[in-house]
DNA sequence: CATGTCACGTA
DNA sequence: CGTACGTGACATGC
C-alpha cells in the first residue's frame, strides 16, 4: 500500500501491462456466469469482471499507458520443450467461449492495445513490457494471477496478484514477496523450480515446500549454489532433491520469463487515450453494459459527444411576455415543434416550472414561474392550437401536468415514447434518456438536484431552461428520426389512430380515477387483521415457536429441517414454499402448521392489497391509477400506483375488496362491460378453423361444444371434469403449453394429457396449423403481428440456446393472440369515448382490465350507456366470429361484476 | 440504500 | 416444461 502511494507521488508516467487471459479467468470464477448474460445467450461475466477491474486499476492507479497481454493457442517454447507443460488443466467452460474475443473488441474500443506473439506466452511479453518500461524510464505495473511474474518485481516494477476474485488485488512489492516467500524476487523463480507448479504441469521436488527452498537459497545464495552444493544436503528431503534435479533445472528453464521479445508495439502506443465512444456505445448496448457505460465514461470525462450534440442545440432564447412568445413562434411556429415540460419534484408527484420548444433552428423556454396572465394566455393559445405541430415525449404525461396548471395540449402530432415503443416494444425502459442514447448517442441527464448547501449560493435558482430545452431538441431529432423506422415497420396506423388519441382517453380515465368506500376498505383491513393474527397463533402453537412466516427463508428451515417434510421443487434458494407446494404437503402429511400458514398467506396478502389501496386514495376519495402504455411487449395496457388490474376477484374474501370501488358522487351506477372469451375468438379468427368458428356463430357454450369433439359425446353429456379440461387446455394452446405442463396443471399423467392434445387437434386440425405456421412466420421474418399490425420483434427465436429459443417460440405463439385482443379493446375505448361525446352523455370511463371496461354511468343515462357500450365493443374488430359483450350493472366493482 | 428473489394477485 | 404484467417483504450486497 506504502509502496503504491509512493509511486504515486514520486512519478508521474506510469505503464499498466495486465495479463489478459488469467484476470478474465480470475473474473469467469469471481462472478457467477448464470448473473451476466445477454438477451441472446452470450456470457459476459468475464468481460465484465475484466473491465470492472480495468476501470478500478485505471481510477485507483492513475497509469499514464495500459496495454494487455494475451496467450494465443498456438504452441510455445515451453511446450514444445515439455509436451506435457500446462497439460491436465480442465477444458475450458463452455459458458467461457467467446468472452475473450469481446474482451479484445472492449481494449480495441479503449483504444488500449492487446498484445499477443506466435510462440511465446503472455507472460514473456509482460516480462519484456516491464524491462522496456522500466528502460524508458517508466514505473510498471504487472497485474496478473501467475505467480512467476514475482520475478519482474524491482523498485521499478511492482505486481498486483489478486488475492480472491477481482476486487482484491493489493500491489506485492519486494518485502512483500519476501514476508511471504522468504526469498528475493529475482530467487523466487528459483523457488518455484524447486517447490514445482501444479498449475502447469510442473513437478518439483517431493517433499521440498516452500519454506525448505528458501532455507537452501537463503543459505547456498540460489539455485546454482545449490546444485553445486548438492551432495551435501542431507536428509530424506537431499535424497528427492539429488533424484528430481532434473525436474528442478527443467521447471528453472521453463519458469524464467524472456526479457527481450521483438514487441509489435511501441510503448508509445500504449499511451492511455479517450475510449472510442461510438465503439463503446455500440459494443455495450450488445453487451448490456449499462453500469460499466456509466463507469467508463465518467472515469474518462463524458464530454466530447456531448460537445458536439451541444454545438447543433441553439442557445435558447427566453421569452418573457406575450409579445415575444408570438413572435417565436410567428418565426418558427411553422415547423415540427419539439417540446417538453421542464419540471420539478413536488409534494406528492410533480410539478411543470416551464415549457421548453425546439425547432430545427431555434430553441426558446417559457417560464410559469411568475408568469404573468398575458404570457400565460399567450402560451396557453399557441398549446392548444392544432396550427403548431409538436412532437412530444410521453404526451399523456405532460398533458396531465400542464392541465394542472391550466394549460391544455394539442396539436401534438407525434410521442417519441410511442413510437420508440412500437418500434421495438420488448425495450425494458423507454424514457428518453435511455432512447435518446440509443438512437441518438446522446447523454440526457434527468435534472438532478444540486448538491446540499450549493442551493444557498445560488441566487439565481437552478436553472430549468437548459435540460428542458435540450430535451426539446432531443425530442424533435428522435421525431424525425424514428418517424422513418415506424413507417419502415408498418406501424403508423397504429401510432396515430390508436395509440395517441388512446393515450388521451387514458389521461381522462386516470383523472377521472374512481371512487372508494373508505370506511369498508377500513372495516377490511380490520378483519384481515384479525385473520392474520389469528392463523399467526395458531402457526406458532403447530411449531411450538414464532418464526416470520413472510420469509420464505425462515419457512424452509421449519417445513424442512425442523417438521423434516418431504422436500418440494428446487428453486435457487433451496426448496419452494409456494401455495401449490404447501397444500400438496397439506394432502400428504396433514400438518396443522401448513393450514395455519396458508391462511396466513391468504389473509396477509388481502391486506396487503388494502393497505395499498388505501395508501392510495386521493383527498376526494378516489383512486387515479395510472396507465403504462409502453410497457406490455404485447400491446397490452398496464396499471400501476396501484395496480388496479390485479384486484382479486377469484376467492370469496378477495371479491370483498371490489366492494370498496363504489360510484361516486353525481352519478348513478357503475356498468362493466367484458368481452367474452376475446382470445380464443381470436384463436379461432386467425386459425380459420371451421368447427370454432361454427360453434361461436351459433353461439354455443364453446368448451362444452370443443368437450363433445374432443371426447366424442353428445354435448349435453359432456361432464363437468370434461370440460374444465378442454378449457384449461384450449387456454394453454395460445400460451404454448406442452403436454408435461398440461398434465401438471390437470394431475393427469403426461400419456393422458399428450392423448388430450392428440384428439384436440385432430378435431381442430387449423388451430394446429396456425400455430405452428405462426412460428415458422415469425422465425422466417423476426417478428409476429397482430391483426392490426402491432408487431413484436423476437430475434431469439434463431438463438443456439433451446432454453432461450423455446422461451421465444412460446412468446411468439402468445403475441398476436394476445396483442390482438389488446388492439381490439383499445379500438374499442376509442369507440365508447367518442360515442359518449357525440352522444353528449356525462358518463365515463373510469378502468380497463385487459378485457374489461369499467364505466360511471350519469343519472338516466345507462340505457343509452350500455346501448352504445355493446355496440362499440362489438365492433371493435371485424372478425369471423362474432365479439360478444357482458354487461352488469351496480352500485359497486363487484356488484357490477359478475 | 439499492438490487435480486420469492410469492401471488389479475387477464 | 404456459403468456403478459406490478407489488411487497425479505435477504443480500455495496
Amino acid at each position: 500500500m506504502s509502496e503504491s502511494t509512493k509511486l504515486v507521488a514520486t512519478d508521474p508516467q506510469r505503464l499498466l501491462v495486465i495479463d489478459g487471459h488469467s484476470m478474465a479467468f480470475r473474473a469467469f470464477y469471481a462472478l457467477p456466469a448464470e448473473n451476466f448474460a445477454t438477451d441472446t445467450g452470450q456470457h459476459t461475466n468475464a468481460v465484465h469482471g475484466f473491465v470492472s477491474m480495468l476501470l478500478t486499476m485505471i481510477r485507483q492507479q492513475k497509469p499514464t499507458h495500459v496495454a494487455v497481454a494475451f496467450d494465443l493457442d498456438t504452441p510455445t517454447f515451453r511446450s514444445l520443450e515439455y509436451t506435457e507443460y500446462k497439460a491436465g488443466r480442465n477444458k475450458t467452460p463452455e459458458e467461457f467461449y467467446g468472452q475473450i474475443d469481446l474482451i479484445q473488441k472492449v481494449m480495441e474500443a479503449m483504444n488500449i492495445p492487446t498484445i499477443t506473439m506466435d510462440g511465446f506466452e503472455a507472460d514473456d511479453i509482460i516480462a519484456t513490457l516491464a524491462a522496456k518500461g522500466e528502460a524508458a524510464g517508466l514505473d510498471v505495473l504487472v497485474v496478473s494471477g501467475d505467480r512467476d511474474a514475482f520475478q519482474l518485481i524491482t523498485d521499478k516494477t511492482l505486481v498486483l496478484y489478486p488475492k480472491k476474485g477481482i476486487s482484491d488485488i493489493p500491489p506485492m512489492d519486494g518485502d512483500a514477496v519476501e514476508a511471504k516467500y522468504f526469498v528475493r524476487p529475482e530467487q523466487y523463480s528459483d523457488l518455484a523450480a524447486l517447490v514445482g507448479e501444479t498449475a502447469d504441469n510442473l513437478p518439483g521436488v517431493p517433499g521440498v515446500g516452500p519454506k525448505t527452498a528458501a532455507k537452501w537459497i537463503n543459505l547456498y545464495g540460489g539455485l546454482p549454489g545449490i546444485l553445486e552444493n548438492i551432495d551435501a544436503i542431507k536428509g530424506k528431503v537431499g535424497d528427492s532433491l539429488r533424484e528430481n534435479v532434473d525436474n528442478v533445472t527443467r521447471n528453472r528453464r521453463l519458469n524464467h520469463l524472456l526479457r527481450d521479445l521483438e514487441l509489435p508495439v511501441g510503448i508509445e502506443a500504449m499511451e492511455l487515450e479517450r475510449p472510442n465512444r461510438e465503439a463503446i456505445e455500440e459494443l455495450f448496448d450488445a453487451l448490456q453494459f449499462n453500469t460499466l457505460r456509466k463507469r467508463l465514461f465518467d472515469l474518462f470525462g463524458d464530454e466530447p459527444q456531448d460537445a458536439a450534440a451541444e454545438a447543433v442545440i441553439p442557445v435558447h432564447e427566453v421569452l418573457g411576455d406575450a409579445a415575444a412568445l408570438q413572435g417565436w413562434f410567428g418565426a418558427h411556429g411553422a415547423q415540427l415543434l419539439g417540446l417538453h415540460a421542464a419540471t420539478v419534484p413536488a409534494s406528492g408527484g410533480t410539478d411543470v416550472v416551464g415549457v421548453a420548444f425546439a425547432s430545427n433552428d431555434a430553441t426558446a423556454f417559457v417560464s410559469l414561474q411568475d408568469i404573468d396572465a398575458d404570457t400565460k394566455q399567450a402560451l396557453a393559445k399557441v398549446l392548444s392550437s392544432t396550427s403548431y405541430a409538436k412532437a412530444v415525449h410521453d404526451f399523456k404525461g405532460t398533458y396531465k401536468l400542464l392541465l394542472e396548471h391550466g394549460l391544455e395540449l394539442a396539436g401534438v402530432v407525434d410521442d417519441t415514447m410511442i413510437t420508440a415503443y412500437l418500434i421495438q416494444p420488448d425495450r425494458r425502459s423507454h424514457e428518453l434518456p435511455d432512447i435518446a442514447q440509443q438512437h441518438l448517442r446522446i447523454a440526457l441527464e434527468e435534472a438532478k438536484a444540486p448538491a446540499d448547501g450549493q442551493l444557498a449560493f445560488d441566487l439565481e435558482g437552478p436553472d430549468h431552461a437548459t435540460p428542458a430545452v435540450r430535451a426539446a431538441h432531443v425530442v424533435r431529432q428522435l421525431s424525425q428520426l424514428l418517424a422513418g423506422m415506424l413507417v419502415e415497420r408498418g406501424g403508423e396506423t397504429l401510432l396515430k389512430e390508436l395509440e395517441m388519441p388512446l393515450s388521451l382517453v387514458l389521461a381522462r380515465m386516470e383523472m377521472a380515477g374512481i371512487a372508494i368506500d373508505t370506511a369498508k376498505l377500513d372495516e377490511l383491513y380490520d378483519g384481515f387483521t384479525a385473520s392474520i393474527n389469528q392463523a399467526t397463533d395458531r402457526a406458532y402453537e403447530a411449531i411450538g415457536h414464532e418464526v416470520n412466516l413472510s420469509s420464505p427463508k425462515q419457512l424452509q428451515v421449519v417445513l424442512f429441517e425442523e417438521l423434516d417434510l418431504p422436500r418440494t421443487k428446487k428453486i435457487k434458494t433451496g426448496f419452494t414454499t409456494d401455495a401449490e407446494s404447501l397444500q400438496d404437503l397439506l394432502e400428504n402429511t396433514g400438518h396443522p402448521f401448513l393450514k395455519a400458514l396458508m391462511a396466513h398467506r391468504d389473509a396477509n396478502k388481502l391486506r396487503q392489497t388494502v393497505e395499498g389501496l388505501r395508501k392510495a386514495v386521493a383527498p376526494e376519495g378516489r383512486i387515479h391509477t395510472t396507465y403504462a402504455q409502453t410497457v406490455a411487449a404485447t400491446g397490452r395496457l398496464s396499471s400501476l400506483n396501484p395496480n388496479l388490474q390485479n384486484i382479486p376477484v377469484r376467492s370469496e374474501a378477495g371479491r370483498r375488496i371490489r366492494e370498496v370501488f363504489v360510484v361516486g358522487e353525481g352519478y348513478e351506477t357503475l356498468l362493466t362491460a367484458d368481452y367474452s372469451q376475446i382470445e380464443m375468438r381470436v384463436m379461432a379468427h386467425l386459425s380459420q378453423d371451421e368447427g370454432l368458428i361454427q360453434a361461436y356463430k351459433d353461439g354455443e357454450d364453446l368448451h362444452r361444444f370443443v368437450g363433445s369433439h374432443v371426447f366424442n359425446v353428445e354435448p349435453e353429456d359432456v361432464t363437468n371434469e370434461m370440460r374444465s379440461k378442454v378449457k384449461a387446455m384450449s387456454y394453454g394452446l395460445a400460451y404454448g403449453l406442452s403436454s408435461f405442463g398440461l398434465s401438471k396443471q390437470l394431475r393427469i399423467s403426461v400419456d393422458e394429457a399428450r392423448t388430450l392434445m392428440k384428439d384436440y387437434f385432430s378435431r381442430f386440425g387449423a388451430v394446429r396449423d396456425y400455430l405452428r405456421k405462426l412460428v415458422d412466420d415469425a422465425r422466417k421474418d423476426g417478428y409476429t403481428e397482430t391483426i392490426f399490425g402491432r408487431r413484436r420483434y423476437l430475434p431469439e427465436l434463431a438463438s443456439d440456446n433451446r432454453q432461450l429459443r423455446d422461451i421465444a417460440e412460446r412468446a411468439a405463439l402468445n403475441a398476436p393472440i394476445q396483442g390482438s385482443a389488446a388492439d381490439i379493446i383499445k379500438r374499442a375505448m376509442l369507440g365508447v369515448e367518442e360515442g359518449l361525446a357525440a352522444a353528449g352523455l356525462k358518463s365515463r370511463m373510469l378502468l380497463q382490465v385487459h378485457d374489461e371496461l369499467v364505466l360511471e354511468v350519469a343519472a338516466g343515462e345507462l340505457e343509452a350507456v350500455e346501448a352504445l357500450v355493446r355496440e362499440k365493443m362489438g365492433a371493435a374488430a371485424d372478425l369471423l366470429v362474432p365479439l360478444d359483450v357482458h354487461v352488469g350493472i351496480g352500485a359497486s366493482w363487484q356488484d357490477a361484476g359478475h
